[in-house]
DNA sequence: TTGTAGGCGTTATCAG
DNA sequence: CTGATAACGCCTACAA
């Protein structure tokens, strides 16, 4: 019952041609009669035949899929992320093979073993919390491997880089911040060892300082997870320490400032009067929440797509590697809710 | 300067022994010399020897992939399954090849060929909300191709669904609600073609017929997009009519739920009070609003893992289909929080 | 203990 | 216009 897909030696066989007559009429080549192409493709059709990409890839030693490496797919940027890498793939008829790190370094290495195996044409990757060197995608561009970065990208050569602007984004929102009459606010920052982090901690810096604010590097507090339950803790804790008590927080992401938010909350502080909250990356609960969070918006689905793109060219010889020399940056956008506007009295 | 993957080829040529011997040795096959078997390891080693997945696909007719079919990427429920199948997957040697359909039927055919021609050993699916036949999954089905269906599923011979228990999950979500104390209680209603639709819309009549509250079909009201902007708009359009105002509402989907939250709001309403409100999928955002959404939570990563194991299963001739004659239904739980708890005077 | 030959499905090359 | 052959990388009877 199972299987019996039709091959082009069926076809072949039926219709008393050879399989190489039928593999040219199939694809329209010069010199074949139309009546044998009329009868090789009815056949086809007929039989329902279709080409076995597995044999394709062999013959050529193209796969025609691309592998994607991410850290987490549960997640509201990178699932968006996927979305534009799946579509514009599709579009160009590549496949999508997809591995999740769970943050893991050991996944991250052993995913690009398997997708070795399977003679992927290229990767987008975006690399694990825990990753904290990069030979392991340095030695797959030494040997030509055509590999796009995407959002957390590192600092090596040959590397192809995709990201937002991080530095603007957090720039904007504590311009912003400072605009509407905070001025002790609290930078919930990421792990230290992504360069998004660290981008996100340069914008936080600069927009105090061009705002003529002296930066309080005990202001800067680390959130590894970046989860809510996380910010809200440490939230907690600050606001119950002796220091003087912060009038805002700038989220490293959306999750660590509704942590912050529901900290305040349970702290009975009125947001926005009180404290104002921004974050970053815009998930969609951001306007779901009461008051609505102030974020940076990420263009994740043109992150996708653009790494996508870029990976492809290169792929099939578009594109010269060498001939891209700087980082695709993506402008982020604030978008500002009431978490973060100071209503006038 | 790119490729030159050292095939087992390589490895005979340089050590002058054939290929069957590389190839035995690699495996430990029986009768062959310890000597060879270290020489050749050795030097696969050195080359970086990695099989080529894509050959052992074509002589097998297997390609150890999985194909996915899901409607969207970003959406919290779908995307904790995809974690899950990839989770299962990944551990027993497969990979998962990855398509969403926007909900789009045609897309779900497309996904289909393409799949077949990447001769992926089984299917994984969800369909879409266009779907309204099921004969590319019959036909799929008649050829002998595993299929298993999850949370979307179809009622077709011979396919395997698993599913949550939509109908207890939205029982016990009204049955909550009435002992709250609210009455009129509006179902913010799925698109009628899909099961789960359905099944959540029994639920909500037999919770009512068994508390003794007599069904009014005009408060099950179809939101076909299930987005937040939709419900709210909808909401805002009952709550205005004159008939008598509801009292609570169960969302078929968090995003209609909070819809349902913001028009309340923007009316003036108290929520719990004045209106309790239950939504379905214990999306992240649940625990972030307020008040908090009370939900129906769906074990997403369960099901993406359950459906994986049991396509592998039938893959690996492990289970036979014809075993499988009831669908797997996987329990809800109900997570109340402050959204249906009215607060005792 | 090892080698040879054929084949998985397709197509490029070289002959007719 | 069409056919035969070889090759992509690997495995496995069958032979030696």
């Amino acid at each position: 019952m199972k299987l019996g897909q039709a091959t082009i030696k069926d076809i072949a066989r039926e219709l008393n041609v050879s399989s190489s007559t039928v593999s040219r009429a199939l694809k329209d080549y010069p010199g074949i009669s139309d009546e044998t192409k009329r009868k090789v493709k009815e056949l086809a059709a007929k039989l329902n035949y279709r080409p076995n990409a597995i044999a394709l890839s062999l013959r050529k030693s193209r796969s025609f899929t691309i592998g994607v490496i991410i850290p987490e797919v549960v997640h509201f940027f990178f699932s968006t992320v996927i979305s534009g890498i799946e579509e514009v793939a599709n579009s160009r008829g590549y496949n999508v093979i997809l591995t999740q790190t769970n943050e893991k370094y050991d996944r991250e290495r052993s995913s690009i073993e398997t997708m070795l195996s399977n003679q992927i044409d290229g990767f987008l990757v975006s690399y694990s919390k825990e990753t904290q060197d990069f030979d392991h995608f340095s030695n797959l561009l030494d040997q030509g491997y055509p590999i796009v970065f995407f959002d957390r990208v590192p600092q090596i050569p040959k590397a192809i880089n995709v990201m937002v602007d991080d530095y603007r984004g957090a720039y904007d929102a504590v311009s912003h911040l400072i605009r509407q009459g905070y001025k002790r606010i609290i930078h919930l920052a990421g792990p230290k060892n992504l360069a998004i982090s660290k981008e996100r901690i340069r914008g936080y810096r600069d927009a105090l300082t061009d705002h003529g604010i002296e930066v309080d590097e005990s202001l800067i507090v680390e959130c590894p997870l970046g989860t809510d339950t996380e910010s809200r803790k440490i939230t907690t804790e600050i606001l119950k320490s002796d220091s003087v008590r912060p009038d805002a927080f700038f989220g490293n992401n959306d999750m660590a400032a509704v942590g912050a938010m529901l900290a305040c909350k349970d702290a009975g502080l009125q947001i926005p009067n009180d404290v104002g909250i921004v974050g970053f990356s815009n998930w969609q609960f951001c306007s779901m929440i009461d008051p609505g969070l102030s974020s940076v918006a990420q263009p994740g689905f043109q992150m996708g797509a653009k790494a996508t793109e870029i990976l492809l060219d290169i792929i099939e010889k578009k594109l010269d590697p060498e001939q891209i020399t700087e980082s695709v940056t993506l402008p982020t956008e604030l978008l500002i809710r009431k978490s973060s506007v100071r209503i006038k009295n």
